[in-house]
DNA sequence: TTGTATGCGTTATCAT
DNA sequence: ATGATAACGCATACAA
């Protein structure tokens, strides 16, 4: 049987090919009699236009792309981007799009994004993220003209971003281990060539001195975004004798809570531990983690939302969605009798 | 500037819009002096063929998808999916297809599958994952003639599949409790609607059986596969003292080692507790978890090979794939001095 | 409001 | 071995 097209359902309307397209498309200056016409035809026939067909005639393909840098094999296996990859994908069924998924080593990769992917005209954008702040991937896509939205924070003000407040998160971390009383608030940050690590580190900083107690520098280490990493780097920081600290993920403070467990040390009552995302396995740890909650699948939802807008117009400002960031205290900073209590 | 085309190329290599694209597409009849002519015009244009112009003229589009049912949110930060995705991935990357991905709910989502995706001719094929064994939305599929590959265990026998050795490994797992000498032995499932677990039931009652020592079915408890149902399931389990569990995945252990946890019991000496899938949730554990050891990232990586396969010859016998599984050792089941001693 | 005609960039079939 | 030409299925500027 030959492929049902646009022309016979056209044909079994009895309007021109023009028409049916307008009424598919769900333009407007159709009679509603004609249109329901056509609708009907569609809807018996089972009628779906041919993607590439679309796409070459019109222009776009209303495919998105969704990049990942892989720093190891273990990053996607985050539960911060599988979240992430729920938000856009729920958003691009919602909008209709196809989410065409891209994830990418430094090295070879590298040069496949641009050219695949774009010189193909495969995509109509992409959302892009766990790239460093200025990433000169981000330029070459900018250069090659490809709508583009930064899932995280970036140098170049002409790209759209969305991001968590990372300033207000990092602040209230600060904000909720000085009101414990802690004297000896350390951190395991996250890698500062990452916008959001450098972000939090510098709004955690200020909110410390501002309070009159600055962050000792040898209460500071510094670890990329996976636990193992957290754990080695909160191994060193534990010889320091903290009595506290801020971990940059969820994921980096279940490693500091291997190592606190592994030095004999109580959580919270020797070292109080706040973490950052609170997705699942926040709640999982025992104790469960103290954490910013920064909404990450509504983060990728957004992404799409800014997407489609950079889509439709190239050359509107760049516009930046701040996510709210918000505290939630659970065991690993105040024992269960002291929040019953103030309950 | 105008947009570079396969006519542009051929105008400026001297040759015609025919020849220039059989040295595009690599095939053979084109003498090595006008190839290499061809090749240097690419190369130095950055040329690259337009892919919905592509898929329309040459009715291949290369897009693979990779369809993942979400029976919750949860699911998708399975750690076994992000190992499933990343071969997929890479498979793509390397065997340059275009990698789309489709998380769908049940309901809504279900009918869009098959419209959307393939009366589009979006993709080329489809590899699908986290169904079970009589999906329905499988023959929708396989009626509608699309290309089809399951990572899973399905009843129609004309379906390519990838799968575990499910069989092997649960056997595994009895008998390497068995030989620890315990003697009340018992598990938690995952859905008996899933392939996988109805598998591995059987061949872990089976291998018990064998050995003399049946399962008893009080020591029995279903979970869908996550670890709070597994956690909460391993409770009722509890009460009636077993001194061995085998849990259908890793992450299903971690619940019931939470569940053991709290009953104040020790792993192994009160229990001992064997999973599935040795996914780095399992080295990281506390005790670090004995494993079923099954290729995820590989099963991934086959799937692709299949689809690929299936898509040049669709009326080939349905091949399937069993990858191997093995038993990895660890203190969940065997305390650390034991396994020095054997060492 | 509707129809006509053209173009989108490639592959494939046929001559040559 | 190479070139001309007809699809592929749709959108859209333009004409009616």
């Amino acid at each position: 049987m030959a492929r049902l097209t646009l022309e016979r359902v056209a044909e079994l309307a009895g309007v021109s090919r023009s028409t049916a397209s307008r009424v598919i498309n769900g333009q407007d200056g159709v009679r509603p009699e004609i249109r329901k016409r056509v609708l009907d035809v569609v809807e018996l026939t089972g009628f779906v236009p041919h993607a590439a067909a679309r796409t070459l005639a019109g222009q776009r393909s209303r495919i998105l792309g969704l990049a990942i840098r892989q720093t190891t094999a273990q990053v996607f296996s985050d539960p911060y981007f599988a979240a992430l990859v729920q938000g856009v994908s729920r958003a691009c069924n919602d909008r209709d799009q196809t989410l065409s998924l891209f994830l990418f080593e430094s090295t070879h990769d590298h040069d496949l994004l641009p050219s695949r992917l774009l010189r193909t005209k495969l995509v109509d954008g992409l959302v892009i993220t766990a790239t460093y702040a200025d990433d000169p991937l981000l330029w070459q896509l900018t250069e090659a003209g490809v709508p583009l939205v930064v899932v995280g924070e970036v140098s170049n003000p002409d790209i759209p971003t969305v991001d968590a407040d990372n300033h207000g998160g990092a602040a209230l971390a600060a904000e909720h281990l000085l009101s414990l009383g802690r004297q000896r608030i350390g951190t395991v940050t996250g890698p500062m060539r990452s916008g959001a690590a450098a972000t939090r580190f510098r709004a955690f900083e200020r909110a410390l001195a501002a309070a009159g107690q600055p962050l000792q520098p040898d209460l500071v280490v510094e670890a990329d975004f996976t636990d193992d990493a957290a754990h080695d780097a909160a191994k060193r920081l534990l010889a320091r004798g903290p009595d506290a600290i801020f971990a940059f993920s969820d994921r980096m403070a279940l490693g500091v809570l291997r190592a606190l467990g592994e030095a004999g040390l109580s959580v919270p009552d020797d070292v109080a531990l706040v973490g950052f995302d609170d997705l699942p396995p926040a709640r999982l740890a025992r104790p469960p983690l103290t954490t910013i909650r920064q909404e990450v699948e509504q983060a990728g939802t957004e992404a799409v939302a800014l997407l489609l807008e950079r889509i439709q117009d190239p050359s509107a400002p760049a516009r930046r969605v701040e996510l709210p960031t918000s505290l939630v205290v659970r065991e690993s900073s105040v024992p269960r009798r002291a929040q019953e209590v103030s309950a």
